[in-house]
DNA sequence: GAGTGGATTTCGCAT
DNA sequence: ATGCGAAGTCCACTC
């Protein structure tokens, strides 16, 4: 927390000292935690009712807001970053509210009861890395073909499609054109109709063969029907081993570059 | 906030007042906001790292575990409810472990700095209810089939087809079948195949001519073109009007209900 | 427990 | 802005 930067936190605020410290925090861009009995509107692409009870409400510095109820991962009501907020006194009540354009949304939370108030700036720059997604998983396919079948070549990958994008695309030994679509969990019914669609339109466009690889760590029963019907194959691949090809290799690649700089850099 | 339920809030608590008090609040299902610094290991059905920061820590009664960053709508990382909660030193360190079985998934939130600590247990039983919802269209349709054309009428909703479940499914004005496929919002071209994969199979199992009807609020460019070459109609629908239509409904049976009860009761 | 589809999905990327 | 697809999606619901 900047040192610079007042923490502020109060138990039991009255209303007034919160709107100001609120509206003063929305200004300077600053966090908020609320604890506290409220009510809240939506309305915007639906409309939602909440009924008064005790929540959290965070407000982040980019304008998000989120209302949290005691239980369960998901907010109850919220709106997405780059929102205009503004905090006022109605009556004995603290009004927050929360206006979106594109698309216009808006939500209003009423407070009749403050039993926490935060505002704060956090600091943070620290990077955030996900593995085993399926981006990890279509950069190890295209350094290690193999993990497909033996003799794979990829061509390019993301290539478009008609409207949409093939994962991956290549030749097999035979010479024969390969779509491989790609789930990095279960693949069920939709990825092996949209694995249809994409070697449906490429046998068209290209007036020839067309191969369609689904990989994925498992598929559901009623895929692998559709998939056998359709003529596409499956292979089984796991998301978390590609993560492991792609750590080694990088790590292979830093040590040919301690190696050998030059030629290394070079690749 | 419950009068006999201690609510709790320290500023820069010391890191063994911080474990006994979030081991007393796992224990006794109360809810939980840190705010400090800290990084994070997840690994599960992928893997994440979070380099340090300052984040919000979120955890709640049901085991729901919430890591915020000062941006966004989404948490970094999480935990969903009903996950083992653990926390204890770790030399100069505070470690929060959050693990969930099936899926076997793991967070551990490590924190050198604790600004803020608040345990406390939230008192809400309100009611929230969500309007214009794809579901509230749908019911809308049914009660006021002329949204889709005049002479619609409607025989079954959520019919069961091969592939998944039909919205509505009626007879036109000449008393072709219509399958009706409903989105709440802008029909891309996803809802475009999925309509035009149950018209082919209720063709095919019925061996006779279907309609196909997407009734959106809009359509895509590219979604209108595949409707118009896969022979399939547009129906424009306001969701928010099917909201009202319910609502007007709604109001005269109860209007009705007070005019003549028994009768009303019997509809 | 697996399978399916919706969501005020959000998020990111490309046109 | 629009369109499209992934997500540690979550969630509700059916089989």
């Amino acid at each position: 927390m900047d040192s610079d930067d007042r923490a502020i936190i109060c138990k039991d605020p009255d209303i007034d000292e919160t709107v100001n410290r609120l509206n003063e925090a929305f200004n300077e861009k600053r966090s908020v935690i609320i604890v506290g009995s409220c009510w809240v509107n939506y309305h915007g692409r639906a409309s939602s009712r909440l009924e008064p009870g005790e929540r959290i409400v965070i407000v982040k510095e980019d304008g998000a807001v989120l209302v949290h109820r005691s239980r369960g991962y998901e907010p109850v009501n919220w709106q997405p970053p780059g929102c205009i907020l503004q905090a006022y006194k109605d009556g004995d009540n603290l009004v927050i509210k929360a206006i979106k354009r594109v698309p216009r949304e808006t939500i209003i939370i009423f407070f009749d009861r403050i039993y926490f108030l935060l505002t704060f700036r956090l600091v943070d720059e620290g990077e955030f890395s996900l593995y085993a997604s399926e981006e990890e998983m279509q950069r190890a396919i295209l350094m290690e073909p193999s993990l497909i079948e033996d003799g794979f070549k990829p061509i390019d990958y993301e290539r478009r499609v008609k409207p949409g994008f093939v994962d991956v695309y290549g030749v097999d030994r035979s010479g024969r054109i390969v779509v491989v679509e790609i789930k990095r969990r279960t693949a069920g019914r939709e990825a092996v109709l949209q694995l249809a669609r994409y070697v449906e339109t490429l046998r068209r466009s290209l007036n020839r063969e067309v191969r369609g690889i689904l990989a994925a760590p498992e598929i559901s029963k009623d895929a692998r029907h559709a998939l056998i019907s359709l003529g596409l194959d499956f292979r089984k691949i796991d998301p978390k081993k590609c993560s492991e090809i792609l750590r080694s290799k990088e790590e292979k690649k830093i040590s040919d570059f301690f190696q050998n700089p030059r030629s290394a850099q070079r690749s």
